[in-house]
DNA sequence: GGATTAATTTGCGAGATGGTACAAAAATCA
DNA sequence: TGATTTTTGTACCATCTCGCAAATTAATCC
């Protein structure tokens, strides 16, 4: 659904690298790095903060080359979340799927959550999905609904983390996946928000501690 | 410290409408309303995406009159999250001072925020302190420490309030007001964000509700 | 080699943006 | 009344903004 302009045949493999032939003049920039640069000072500046000047400067590509290959501000804004949730889910994946008490699930959840929002050369950049609820959310109903899916996403992953926990015995019976779910969600916005604050990490993982201990159980 | 341009003499009472001689010619707008007019764009749009022109427009002051009144647009912006902090603080001191049972207060505490966060015109807005982290705050200092006191003073409030239910024997000896108290601050955190995604009041209340049982428990 | 295709480069243009200069207006003071 | 003070209204400026059109370059295809 993303990509639609590909030769269909070599829809496979060897496309990394042997892309088979191009028809034109070659391309100057490769798009996955330009579109992490993109995304990289839409992360740290929002949507409105950055122009199209700064994109072209910190993708290599001049304006037109930008608009060629993802289209307008806009659109390009949108492909940056979009790889942005990809990025992110590739960092969880592992972690929801290997076997593991959930303390310590939830533990690597969260550092894996903190690297995410306090990489970046000029400081912390949080987490976009919560940035881009807080700026683009509320005035663009596209953007609103992606933002929306990120928020459930997150959702439903700690939920069936702690369903499982709760059929392992590692929960008491009393414990409602759902609710506890929603409160490790709020924990990654919290933390999300203070970060861009330039809360220092370890206060960060001190929030964590402290909620993981509610959650689960001091013992847990 | 906020206000420092008065007559001296007169600084007690008989100001909101005897103000007893202004030299020149009289302002043709209130400043407060004026202020609370800028507070709600910024608080819809953003810093950036707000241009002087909304503001001036939004107030009924034309450029050069905002600017003397409130000085540019940053000082604006700041001068709007303060009043914006007033406006909250004043709305929850009530549910702080008076007594009650921990439920109850913490149910008065996240309905009044909900009404904060949910009112406007033209969709919800959030909270401006989330919104501002979200933007401003990774980028300027001064912001960003008003932010950060402003996290403070939330989690600072839960915590007497968990603090103070402990003595009276609401929640048990194991528990930590302190941790408790950011469980809480982060409950308000992601209903700020989901409000801005403009997920239903209903939604967010069961939300409430579910951190409300865990931190105080089912009972309590 | 010439035609075709696709990307790049240059540069423009209409409009928005933040901020300010300056004169007119409206009040008080003497 | 005229001088003073403060605010308003108009107009302007230099800069940036987004998007695009036209010409150029570099590759493949025949």
């Amino acid at each position: 659904m993303v990509q639609k302009s590909k030769p269909p045949a070599a829809a496979n493999e060897s496309e990394r690298r042997a892309e088979p032939k191009r028809r034109g003049r070659p391309r100057a920039y490769e798009p996955d790095v330009a579109l992490g640069k993109a995304l990289d000072l839409f992360r740290r500046q929002g949507f409105a903060a950055t122009s199209l000047d700064d994109l072209s400067e910190a993708t290599g590509m001049n304006r037109p080359s930008l608009y060629g290959a993802f289209g307008d501000k806009r659109e390009l804004y949108i492909k940056s979340y979009q790889r942005y949730r990809e990025d992110a889910r590739a960092r969880m994946v592992d972690i929801f799927r290997q076997e593991m008490p959930v303390r310590q699930r939830l533990e690597r959840i969260y550092a894996a959550a903190l690297d995410i929002y306090l990489s970046g050369e000029t400081g912390p950049r949080g987490c976009f999905t919560v940035v881009t609820a807080a700026s683009e959310a509320v005035g663009d109903p596209e953007i609103r609904a992606m933002v929306l899916e990120g928020l459930a996403d997150l959702d439903k992953a700690f939920a069936s983390c702690f369903r499982r926990a709760k059929e392992k015995g590692e929960l008491p019976e009393s414990a409602d996946p759902a609710a506890l779910a929603q409160l490790a969600s709020a924990t990654v916005h919290t933390i999300a928000i203070r970060s861009r604050a330039r809360v220092s990490r370890k206060d960060l993982e001190a929030i964590v501690k402290g909620a993981i201990d509610v959650m689960v159980g001091v013992k847990g």
